[in-house]
DNA sequence: TCGAATAGTTAGCAGAGGCTAAGCCTAAGG
DNA sequence: CCTTAGGCTTAGCCTCTGCTAACTATTCGA
């Protein structure tokens, strides 16, 4: 898209999305494909053979014998890069421009690319540093303070603890999952818990007296730091924190 | 750059800036050719014949016999909402990122053809709906209070009046001038006089005891509100208001 | 075990936006 | 008058990022 003659960023904006899908994939756990990568990128096949072709000549990534794919050091610290300013810029979209969710997260995966290195740390200073992204994602490089995190469809019934993440994976795939949230009142902070029915593909998550429905995959994406649970409610469950095993989610939110 | 499956704008980033640019030479009265927009946009010749053409196959502009270029009304429309956004965002950057001009101006052309119309109305009103960019260039479609502008080169001396504008296209093709201007403390809303020399082929800019010798250039550049000179001050030059007949700028402030 | 669905790749094409080299005017100067 | 310089276009090439069509390979079910 730019000449040679402008000075030209390292990595183009499509690698770039390319690089942030994988990351986030990588990240929660998934083997990325070239399919998943179609799915996310909302493009063919054949495109993501040829860019993924691309990326892998240059050294942002290597493809495994079995098409897996993952980041070189080179392409995980671009993406780091990336990922940074996208969370940086939709924090700032929901903050100080009055964005939801949804909309930060998709305006900023267009806009945050073109930022320079300057602009993005000083909105990140003018915003105090946060550390995570608006739905609880943490912001590569920052402070974050020690959380311990389980997904809503590992928590051991009893525990309340408060709602701190919205995995990027779920958000992407299945945004009606954060209107249903939404609708729900189950945004980051409150306190939830779960109850379970013998042999359900679903769990009862339990909000002071109001109650919702979660498909397995809809619980795989809300998580809850149990290291903020109230003084008596029962210890975690035994898998604990930040290793998911998820397969993907096709997000039955009770449908 | 963008695929026909995503949602694509309607005019590519590219197309955009040649809009850009055509759109601020025309608008200060000069004549668009390729020779000037291959020098805006740092591309080759070639480059520009070709994108000129799409661009007029298209219809956003029409090139004349003589090699002239000029928008048409659809042109002329898009150009506009360009400059809306280039300039709203540049306001942004300067007043509330802490950016000086020739950063702010370089930032806003990468990045604001990128926001979507909701980010950037929501910029301007939370800015309380500015009337001009940094350096006093309308912003278009925003409430303008009047103004008399006349530029230094045609200014009668023993006028004062405040700086209320600096051409964009001297501003693009000489940022030093802007370093100048700076250092020189001749900022927006400063009062300023000039004097000339028999014969000289540039001014004296007069703010207070301080002078500073501006190359007749650089003079037709920078442009005060004569409607807003102290009582007192000398009746304004007969070449009054918005049309100047400017030559194209090397910039030679005092070199 | 066979056939179909799923996943990938290759081949080939298109359009945008870059480039150089070469040629064509026109205007200006010796 | 002829030469040269400047300004543009044409021709032809490149990369990137899309696409479809067709082929291959694997896996899964009947």
């Amino acid at each position: 898209m730019l000449s040679s003659r402008n000075s030209e960023p390292a990595v183009s904006a499509v690698k770039s999305r390319y690089l942030e899908a994988i990351y986030y994939m990588a990240h929660e756990g998934q083997t990325v494909r070239p399919s998943r990568l179609a799915e996310w990128l909302q493009v063919r096949a054949p495109t993501v053979t040829g860019v993924v072709q691309r990326m892998r000549d240059h050294g942002y990534l290597e493809v495994a014998d079995d098409r897996s794919i993952t980041l070189t050091d080179l392409g995980e610290h671009e993406a780091s890069e990336i990922v940074w300013r996208h969370r940086v810029v939709e924090r700032w979209l929901a903050d100080e421009m009055g964005f939801d969710w949804a909309d930060s997260d998709l305006e900023s995966g267009r806009i945050a690319h073109f930022f320079s290195d300057a602009l993005v740390r000083r909105i990140f200073e003018k915003l105090g540093r946060p550390s995570t992204c608006p739905h609880g994602n943490e912001i590569p490089g920052a402070d974050c303070p020690p959380r311990e995190l389980v997904c809503l469809a590992d928590l051991d019934p009893g525990v309340i603890a408060p709602i701190a993440r919205i995995s990027e994976v779920a958000e992407h795939q299945a945004p009606q999952l954060l209107r249903l949230l939404d609708r729900e009142g189950l945004n980051l902070g409150e306190m939830v818990g779960v109850r379970r029915s013998l042999g359900a593909e679903a769990v009862t998550v339990e909000r002071g007296v109001r109650q919702t429905a979660l498909g397995l995959n809809a619980a795989r994406a809300v998580w809850v730091d149990v290291s903020q649970r109230p003084r008596g409610s029962r210890r975690e469950s035994g898998a604990a924190a930040e290793t998911p095993r998820n397969p993907p989610l096709e997000a039955t939110p009770r449908s």
